[in-house]
DNA sequence: GTCTATATCGAGATAGAC
DNA sequence: GTCTATCTCGATATAGAC
């Protein structure tokens, strides 16, 4: 199925040709590197080994790649916040939702500093219709719909210390599964979690 | 005196024509909303009602008032490391730096941002020295001169926390002094400092 | 689906007058 | 200290052949 329960198109649905999926592939990696200013279609087309028309056969503007690239990371989450939504306890809810943020996150670290910080995913976020919504669903499992101010405050410092951690040169090299363990750890006793 | 006990040359202590800081000025708000990438000289020059060259006169290249502007904005930590330094029980000079950090940081939301995660601004923090030494020290601190893995990833979430919550759209509309009375509660209870 | 070639624009940067 | 004018380069984007 393409939608949600709650009637939102489902993100990273979109039909792609193999074609479309090697340029979003490469310049996923391009992006989160250098950001999506950074990022120019000649150095997308040399890390295909093609030319830039060859990109802009498949993508009509920059825009569109930067918004596909968006949609297919943020769709390693749908299957998160579904099964969050399908528990009837608030609390486990989160907790659900939390873990497979957690392992999301570290395990694309480059990519997760970009889609928080570049200025230019930023205001897509924000712009682009299903981006908003999926986010606004996201939180509201994350706030376990309470609007407390409290709610909100560990909801964004949860997500900036993950976010922020996760890309931190101070810990490039500890490995993944420390890692987990340890935001596992900080984000239970920081948003009362069960165990 | 412009150099700290550590014999470091203390940042911020450029001096500077009055000509020079309406760039560094005007450059601050426009990096801090768009990213290095995404400002441009004629951006600079248009907010200072003057022409590109006018501003190529004051600074040779862009990237001498990114190191200005970045230099200009870790100099308002220097004194907080200072204090920090001062102190004899490491727990209490976490403390006197993280206030101050939590300070800074809410003043100014959107230049923290950046800082923490713009891909130029990264590069120039590894690259440029003087930057290196003074985050190196001020990371010194903050882990309390044991470096165990615990006390790198409670400062980094540290870090990561404070920078992320600080933009996150989520808390727009919550004031600055909840948000640091927020962030302090946190910081405190994360890092297990006296209260 | 990919190519060559090209148009157009805006970027960083410089020369030299005032 | 600021200006006009200009250079060069690389960016997005398009046309049309294979």
């Amino acid at each position: 199925m393409t939608t949600t329960d709650s009637g939102r198109r489902r993100l990273g649905t979109t039909p792609r040709t193999p074609a479309q999926k090697r340029v979003l592939v490469a310049a996923l990696e391009l992006i989160a590197e250098h950001g999506v200013s950074g990022t120019s279609l000649q150095m997308i087309a040399d890390a295909m080994g093609v030319t830039k028309a060859a990109v802009y056969h498949q993508f009509k503007t920059k825009d569109e790649i930067v918004v596909g690239v968006t949609e297919m990371e943020l769709a390693t989450l749908e299957d998160a916040v579904a099964a969050a939504k399908a528990e009837s306890d608030p609390a486990r809810a989160r907790k659900v939702l939390l873990t497979q943020v957690v392992d999301m996150a570290v395990a694309r670290r480059p990519w997760v500093r970009t889609l928080q910080n570049d200025p230019i995913i930023i205001r897509l976020l924000g712009e682009h219709e299903p981006f908003r919504d999926f986010i606004s669903e996201l939180f509201g499992v994350l706030q376990g719909d309470e609007d407390s101010t409290t709610a909100r405050v560990s909801a964004a410092l949860f997500s900036g210390a993950i976010g922020g951690a996760i890309i931190n040169p101070l810990l490039d090299d500890i490995d993944d599964a420390t890692l987990r363990a340890a935001l596992m750890q900080f984000t239970t006793r920081m948003m009362n979690l069960p165990d």
